[in-house]
DNA sequence: TGTACATCAGTGAACGCGCGTTCACTGATGTAC
DNA sequence: TGTACATCAGTGAACGCGCGTTCACTGATGTAC
């Protein structure tokens, strides 16, 4: 006997489960639902994005999409796990570069300028992009997907700085850490969401501001807050 | 003659029109909706949210609500409204205190941790607080009133650090100015989502980042993208 | 001070639409012999 | 090499549900005289 929790019905975590299709034919329309989604996903946004909208665009009936993906919310994990493995891999290439090791500071800010114009092509590459960053954040399932992703290569990144700085705190380079891929990525969602900015512009800036976080980070003395007068 | 512009009904901007009560019981019945309405979003976010699901958790049916609010995106803007103007209060309380003149470095710090703490109190307080900032970022209609209100205040702040770095050029500072507001909502944003995370400690780094970043501002080389070698 | 009336506030019930989903089926593609 | 068969891929049509919305109505509250 099933007893009913609350009269809420609480958020059920919607099924992700994707069916690979194993015919080239079969192949090809899975891409072609992806392609169309993304496309869709730039015009209309993900709250508006429908299976059925999905299917009327990429001239297909429902069931046909609804064999490869049984909802939308399946269609938005498939295009967020690719773009944050796409921006995975220029993460990865660029730390390979020789610059990566350098302690210089025009060098560590041209090699932050350079990673972050890259990481933008790539998200600009990727249709509906910027909905996608949009959506990782404001879709729980989504949140989970990338949580379990920056967990993974969190731990990498805190193990490198924590050579160029053995004099900081572990637990301070992972705030550091955490905290600066947290502004690139909004920057890069910043500078997708208005084109009027000036990229270059924010990218050098942004690019200053955590390299130079990072230079200072053994070299701070402690600050205590400041009373503020509330004046009520 | 209408023509029909596109095969994809383009999203239409939503009616926000809220019909403000007149007599103390329907400014009751207003108050109790929006703060329905923001428990609700705390528990199953803004894409889930209806107007029915407010009704009846606020014990109330359609139309009563629909008297004030025409739908959901009215409700959501009136929580985002007021969410902003909180913060703006917050924001403008600490500008008048007089750290905010001060030059040095501790000063600076001590003074952009007291800010954020209080902003991430006042943000806490709201019901549904976090959501209401996701929604600010996904849902279009609110990234309109977002953005009216933050140019508003965005000359008042360059104004302010054009006359602290009267040598960094206006459209740098711009882009500072622009660049920290973002950092700084990016990381409340963040400690609302994990509450694992050590809020004074990501305080106390992003406080950091942004202060010696704008101390910075004056006093920096140009530097040019490295070219990185992409393997391929 | 009471009463009649205008307006505000909220109810009960129903509606159309479109979304997610399923059913029985046809057509396409690969494979065994 | 052709044919029979199994499986994959996609169609056409329909469904139930719940969301946004409206209608005619009742009840509550303030106001004029």
């Amino acid at each position: 006997m099933v007893t009913q929790g609350s009269s809420t019905r609480l958020a059920t975590r919607p099924d992700l489960d994707t069916k690979t299709p194993q015919r080239q034919r079969g192949k090809d329309t899975f891409e072609m639902i992806l392609a169309t989604a993304g496309d869709l996903l730039s015009e209309v946004g993900f709250e508006k994005l429908t299976t059925n909208l999905v299917c009327e665009r990429a001239g297909m009936t429902p069931p046909a999409l609804y064999r490869y993906f049984p909802n939308k919310y399946a269609l938005l994990t498939e295009l967020a796990k690719r773009l944050m493995a796409a921006q995975d891999a220029v993460v990865d290439r660029f730390m390979r570069n020789e610059a990566y090791g350098s302690r210089s500071l025009d060098e560590v800010v041209a090699w932050n300028i350079a990673l972050r114009k890259e990481l933008i092509r790539v998200t600009r590459a990727q249709p509906g992009g910027l909905w996608i960053l949009r959506a990782i954040r404001s879709v729980p399932v989504l949140q989970e997907v990338r949580n379990d992703s920056r967990d993974k290569v969190l731990d990498l990144h805190v193990g490198h700085v924590a050579q160029i700085y053995p004099e900081v705190p572990i637990e301070t380079l992972k705030a550091a850490v955490r905290l600066s891929e947290q502004m690139t990525y909004t920057a890069i969602e910043m500078l997708l969401e208005d084109p009027l900015l000036d990229e270059d512009r924010i990218v050098e800036e942004v690019s200053w501001m955590t390299a130079m976080y990072f230079l200072n980070l053994g070299s701070r003395p402690r600050i205590d807050p400041i009373a503020i007068d509330l004046g009520d």
